[in-house]
DNA sequence: TTGAAAGCGCTAACAC
DNA sequence: GTGTTAGCGCTTTCAA
């Protein structure tokens, strides 16, 4: 029998009827008495008929779009909300979202991925940008907080060079004095490389902070064994500024083990501005990004793309979102 | 000038080969000089030529895969780590996963929209199993926690009678009296249906129990209101089992709040084993649903449907997935 | 190494 | 209401 797929042709000849009323019939069209539509229903199950999403959006006039995601992990709340919330923004506009996470490959072994079945990939990218830009195909990519800087790489900037000098600005009002940074290192991957975060910390955080920075696992878990490490090497420390909340969280658990108390004896900030943060003891303060913004930009970039009339290549479209400092409780 | 869409064939004219040349140049293939591949990449460039997705997967010999999930929400760790799990699981195997949550709207209309992109999908769902099935057009159905019961539904069932009768029967033995549930109700919705923790709840926690049920929302702030709703309505309830862990964090910090002490005063447990929960204070024990396991099972179940050689309908296949007590501290 | 022809499975426009 | 004819844009034979 049916050796292959079962197409539509198979219906067709199973139902009597022609391709064009297996079409009609499949996707509700109006112009089909209800009687064969039925039958042609029926035949269809019978057949164990599964329409081919490439032929049918080779063939329609209206193509289903799809945006890939690239996220550092779907275990870190950060990542996980900045999905949610570009979920929310692209499906009023019909756009499917796929998921991806440096969990599963590097950058460009993801993005090659996702180029054959993604209109446009938005994400976090560390590799090259034109080894990504090549992987991509002609895909466009929109990257975070990284600037563009070649043809085919747009970007949706985190500006934390204004954002930790205005925070550290603030700390100083509230009394810190001694910085200490718990910085974010990938450990099995040995290339370990200063993140932005942290180069502009050590440009604001003045005289002697640049030495005050142990380098931890971007988990609750690193973030406490940064803090232990952070203590004993400098006890004096009076302000830590973590990489992002989930190590806040950390450090402040460690400290209060410790003996600690925050933000009396110890201020504590994290970077993300979590909803988990507000529920912790005390209330996490933070450098929040505003996922909603960055979410609602990056669509926008990949519409105005994709929208675009004249052939690429099209120059690079930057936008920047400002973190800004969430006050709580911790500091 | 070009009106429509770059193909291939502007490639080739541009080029001054054939399409076939384009093809090879486009995917690496062996069969080309390096000097054309060179030039047909950059008038490619040139052009911003982007393969279509459709076309090429409808021609070509192996066919790109993809996995539809369907999740409640992306803000509730629960499910954001099952869909890490399946991550896991599907990438190796090449297979994308599309993502949708019931933010987005409701069963029926998400798989009608992710049927026209995903090969199969997998997920939570609360609607009519034969809408579902309607709406996939042809795409199997996994749906996690309920039975199938219906060709094209397949199941990864969560077998909460049984593990709810035996986390009871344990805290007995840790002498628990008299337990109250803080159920989940969506507010909004209107029509809320008991789930099936509750009724396994109402079976085994011994009289009266059933009277012992607060709704309340699906949160941390939701598990803090249900808390205080139950003591003011029992304050005699000894232990407080919460629909899931973000909850019963939420009852924790109540409790502490209202200076009950957990466990002292007040047992609480949750439903599904977040990794939070470990670094909470006290650490929450909890019903922990194994989501690797139940991530592998929906993959198997997946795979052996889509590389079934005979033409369905296939019978539904479904396993079993049994949530175990984790013990920490908070029961 | 390159090109020409023949589909992949479907929908769109038009006939009937 | 229903069938017929053309494509959609690519990859795959197979010849040259």
């Amino acid at each position: 029998m049916a050796v292959g797929r079962i197409t539509i042709e198979d219906v067709a000849a199973a139902a009597g009827v022609s391709r064009q009323t297996v079409t009609r019939a499949m996707n509700g069209l109006p112009e089909i008495s209800a009687r064969t539509r039925d039958h042609v229903l029926r035949t269809a199950t019978e057949l164990g008929y599964r329409p081919s999403r490439f032929a049918s959006n080779l063939a329609a006039r209206r193509k289903a779009r799809s945006v890939g995601l690239v996220l550092g992990s779907l275990r870190n709340p950060y990542y996980t909300e900045l999905a949610a919330e570009l979920l929310d923004v692209v499906t009023p506009r019909g756009w499917q979202v796929l998921m991806a996470s440096h969990e599963q490959g590097d950058d460009v072994e993801l993005v090659a991925a996702l180029s054959g079945q993604a209109d446009a990939i938005v994400g976090y990218f560390t590799g090259p940008e034109a080894a990504l830009v090549a992987a991509a195909r002609g895909v466009p990519l929109v990257q975070v907080e990284r600037p563009a800087t070649v043809p085919g790489m747009h970007a949706v900037i985190l500006d934390f060079e204004a954002a930790i000098e205005a925070l550290l600005d603030d700390l100083r009002g509230r009394g810190a004095r001694r910085f200490g940074l718990i910085e974010s290192g990938r450990p099995a991957t040995g290339g370990y490389r200063p993140t932005r975060r942290r180069r502009a910390y050590e440009r604001f955080a003045g005289p002697g902070s640049a030495a005050r920075v142990v380098v931890a696992d971007e988990s609750i878990r690193g973030g406490a064994d940064g803090l232990a490490r952070l203590r004993a090497e400098y006890p004096d420390v009076d302000t830590v500024l973590a990489f992002n909340d989930l190590m806040a969280m950390g450090a402040i658990q460690r400290a209060q083990l410790d003996g600690v108390a925050v933000p009396a004896d110890l201020r504590v900030v994290g970077v993300d501005g979590l909803s988990l943060g507000a529920v912790m003891t005390p209330p996490l303060s933070t450098l929040s990004i505003d996922r909603r913004a960055l979410a609602t930009e990056a669509a926008d970039i990949v519409g105005a793309l994709l929208d675009r009339a004249e052939p690429p290549p099209h120059p690079s479209v930057v936008r920047t979102v400002t973190p800004r400092p969430l006050w709580r409780e911790s500091a």
